[in-house]
RNA sequence: GGAGAGGUUCCCGAGUGGCCAAAGGGAUCAGACUGUAAAUCUGACGGCUCCGCCUUCGGAGGUUCGAAUCCUCCCCUCUCCA
């Protein structure tokens, strides 16, 4: 494909680049030497599960490897082990390497979700980072200043609040910077919250005498609560590897305000086709949840397949519009007998303690075989279905 | 190193000897209403077979009939000076 083409195709969805002529160049070296671009994305390990958030960018690197060029799959394994403090208003937690290696293979495995193995570089950063020498390190460090780092808005914030940052948090961003001159990375991608990592790669590989890498920031998307952006530690999140389910649901639950986004950077539909069909909406000729059940299909076929995405929708239907119960649900044993409603419903987990599941019961949140319970004592004599809340359900067997 | 301010339940933040399992807000959960949306209203929000008991207010001791509140030592954070 022309550069100037592919450059169309690839500003889609982004939030900026930096810098698009430089891009360009590239772009057009490429094309004329048939040598592919070192697209690079890092990935703290931090969590062990992606989710969607992430795949916004996984979306963008598929769409480079479309084009031909050549996608790292950065794993910050050492990176990981210092705390990215990016739009954090506290000090990360350190992991320990343990941690990380795990969350590292987790995220390996759930990475071909989306984009093809077969073009994909994976790379850990402890390769180069742990080599480095304490006078490198010192001397990596000399490259960039406090003032510097202060201007970033995080950082800013956190001082001006007399709060505490911590020396390694500034040594983030440098070592992430590293990356790029280690990879010789053409483009890096990031969400908007890594500009000032990204950039800060740029800088670095000019110092290292390279040819400085393009940024591109992605937007962030924004949790199921419509507010913070997503994330796990957030609760507000939607995994990758969570059953079609539990996906369709989640996405169910998704505000109004937040679908166009959702649409935006993460459907496959095209620019005019999502045009189209929040005009529909907007004109009321098409109703929010329709749209919203459409969307939920379409990732859950993503991440699972077709037929997945038709079942989770019929699933749905059935338990929530229907209020019917569901037909795959955990079974439990009980004896036969006096059952203690609030020990059963911890032994479960649907609820964290006993007197939380007496709360519950005081609030009608229970039901056995579709009926409220009102007592926190029941009498079993035979099979019944306990529902806690609207979405816990369990099948109890009474021997 | 010196001077000062602080560390409270998931978060923010009141409380400065008994009325404190600790105000208020946020988050969360449940109920009503709905489209598992938003908004709104109601309630819950340390644990325990719970009208009572047990464990919590940075940590360890101490004073007291009684401590989140007073004293001692320690740890941590911030500010100013150097």
């Amino acid at each position: 494909m022309k550069a100037e083409a592919q450059l169309e195709e690839l500003k889609r969805g982004t939030e900026e680049i930096l810098v698009e002529k430089d891009l360009l160049e590239k772009l057009k070296r490429s094309e004329k030497t048939g040598k592919p671009l070192v697209i690079k994305a890092g990935f703290d390990p931090t969590a062990p599960d992606l989710h969607l958030g992430h795949t916004v960018l996984m979306q963008k690197m598929a769409q480079f490897q479309r084009l031909g060029h050549e996608v790292v799959f950065l794993i910050g394994d050492f990176t990981g082990l210092v705390g990215d403090p990016s739009g954090k208003s506290k000090t990360r937690p350190q992991l320990t390497p343990e941690q990380v290696k795990a969350n590292a293979e987790t995220y390996k495995e759930q990475v071909f979700k989306i984009l093809d193995p077969k073009t994909t570089r994976v790379e850990f950063n402890s390769h180069w980072l742990e080599k480095l020498s304490s006078f490198e390190f010192v001397k990596l460090a000399a490259q960039s200043n406090v003032a510097r780092m202060l201007e970033r808005d995080d950082f800013s914030k956190r001082y001006k609040a007399n709060e505490s940052i911590s020396i390694h948090e500034f040594l983030y961003p440098l070592l992430q910077a590293y990356d790029s001159v280690a990879l010789k990375s053409d483009v890096e991608l990031g969400g908007t919250d890594q500009k000032f990592n990204l950039l800060l790669g740029r800088e670095l590989m000019r110092q290292y005498g390279q040819e400085p890498q393009v940024c591109i920031t992605m937007p962030l998307l924004e949790g199921l609560d419509g507010v913070q952006k997503m994330s796990k530690s957030l609760g507000n999140y939607v995994g990758v590897y969570e059953s079609p389910n539990e996906i369709f649901g989640k996405l169910m639950s998704l505000p109004d305000a937040s679908l166009r986004r959702y649409f935006d950077l993460l459907s496959d539909l095209s620019v005019q086709q999502v045009e189209e069909l929040f005009a529909r909406l907007d004109s009321g000729k098409e109703h929010p949840r329709d749209v919203k059940i459409r969307f939920a299909c379409e990732i859950v076929a993503r991440f699972h397949s077709e037929a997945a995405g038709k079942e989770a929708k019929e699933h749905f239907e059935r338990v929530f519009s229907k209020k019917e119960i569901p037909d795959d649900i955990p079974e439990f044993d009980a004896a036969a007998g006096e059952i203690w409603l609030p020990k059963l419903l911890t032994d479960l987990g649907f609820v964290g303690s006993t007197s939380e599941g007496k709360r519950l019961i005081k609030q009608g949140a229970v039901k056995a075989d579709q009926e409220k319970v009102e007592t926190e004592n029941l009498t079993a004599k035979q099979d019944f279905t306990l529902q806690c809340g609207k979405r816990k359900f369990a099948r109890i067997r009474v021997k």
